[in-house]
DNA sequence: AAACCCGCCAACCGCAACGCC
DNA sequence: TGGCGTTGCGGTTGGCGGGTT
């Protein structure tokens, strides 16, 4: 039993919308507001299909919409989200103030995986294309510090070397996916709170600045599912916009990465995982 | 100037998730 | 609790425009 369909499909326009149409959406959802995407087209006097109504609204009307070209930080902040989320463009989305999954999704596909195989990363693992060769030659690689999203490679050859940085400076370099001799350190600067609301640009910067930072290790590969997995706070004062907001965390779970954790609320996911 | 190629991106489609009864 | 309608998500497509031959 097959489900119906969303709409008369033979009697909806369809492809690129008008002008007109435009307007007709924009005047009702200003006056009606969002929702009820399947009675909306023939309340607006629109002969499209609810979808068609709603991606319009979202993918292009909706006027909080940030248009023009990514900037660099988005760039770096997709690349970390989809190291860690993967292709969950909403997700991605949310975390990105006027900007749409499907914009997103477009952008990466169009340069961001481009720019990452330029740089010999694969854009799905974000690892090394040439990992999966013999086990000493994957391993000997993973000392070169990668800077997975924005091309600047460190070579950390000399374990000497790094000890000669603080922390401050190490935190300032890994500034991406850094392979560090049998410990995998995915350093993600990343926090997650609530998504992006419509908000002023006062109230985003101040929420901005709530973030926290997080630190993800993975020891032998992104595989974290061991029962050794460690979940640890660290002092973010270093981290140059980072502050703590850490929601109270009793139980123990699985995250949305699928990674055994303490934590089930990943309002919070500043933690360090460690495999052993 | 025309033909062709290619990249971009808006829009579509199918399915999963959600919510209500 | 299961069925059904609605909404949301992610993969894919196709048209358009710019560049190249």
């Amino acid at each position: 039993m097959g489900r119906s369909p969303c709409c008369e499909k033979e009697h909806m326009n369809k492809g690129a919308w008008t002008k007109e149409e435009d307007e007709r959406l924009v005047s009702y959802i200003k006056s009606h507001g969002e929702g009820c995407w399947r009675s909306l087209p023939r309340a607006a006097g629109l002969l499209r299909c609810g979808k068609s109504c709603r991606l319009r609204w979202i993918n292009y009307l909706r006027p909080d919409l940030k248009r023009g070209n990514f900037t660099h930080d988005e760039d770096e902040l997709i690349i970390k989200l989809h190291s860690l989320l993967g292709n969950k463009w909403s997700l991605i989305a949310a975390r990105l103030p006027g900007r749409t999954d499907n914009e997103i999704k477009n952008y990466w596909n169009t340069h961001i995986k481009r720019k990452l195989l330029s740089k010999g990363i694969d854009p799905n693992t974000h690892r090394s294309i040439n990992a999966g060769r013999d086990h000493d030659s994957t391993k000997r690689e993973d000392q070169i510090v990668k800077d997975v999203a924005f091309g600047c490679q460190l070579e950390k050859t000399e374990k000497s070397e790094e000890q000669k940085l603080n922390k401050n400076q190490k935190q300032n370099l890994t500034n991406g996916l850094v392979c560090k001799e049998e410990r995998l350190e995915l350093n993600l600067e990343l926090r997650i709170s609530p998504p992006w609301q419509n908000k002023n640009h006062d109230d985003q910067t101040r929420e901005r600045s709530t973030y926290t930072a997080s630190r993800l290790y993975v020891e032998n590969g992104m595989d974290s599912s061991s029962d050794t997995a460690k979940c640890q706070t660290e002092d973010s004062s270093s981290i140059s916009h980072s502050s703590l907001d850490i929601s109270s965390i009793s139980s123990v779970g699985y995250d949305f990465l699928g990674l055994k954790t303490r934590f089930m609320d990943f309002r919070s996911l500043e933690m360090d995982y460690t495999r052993k």
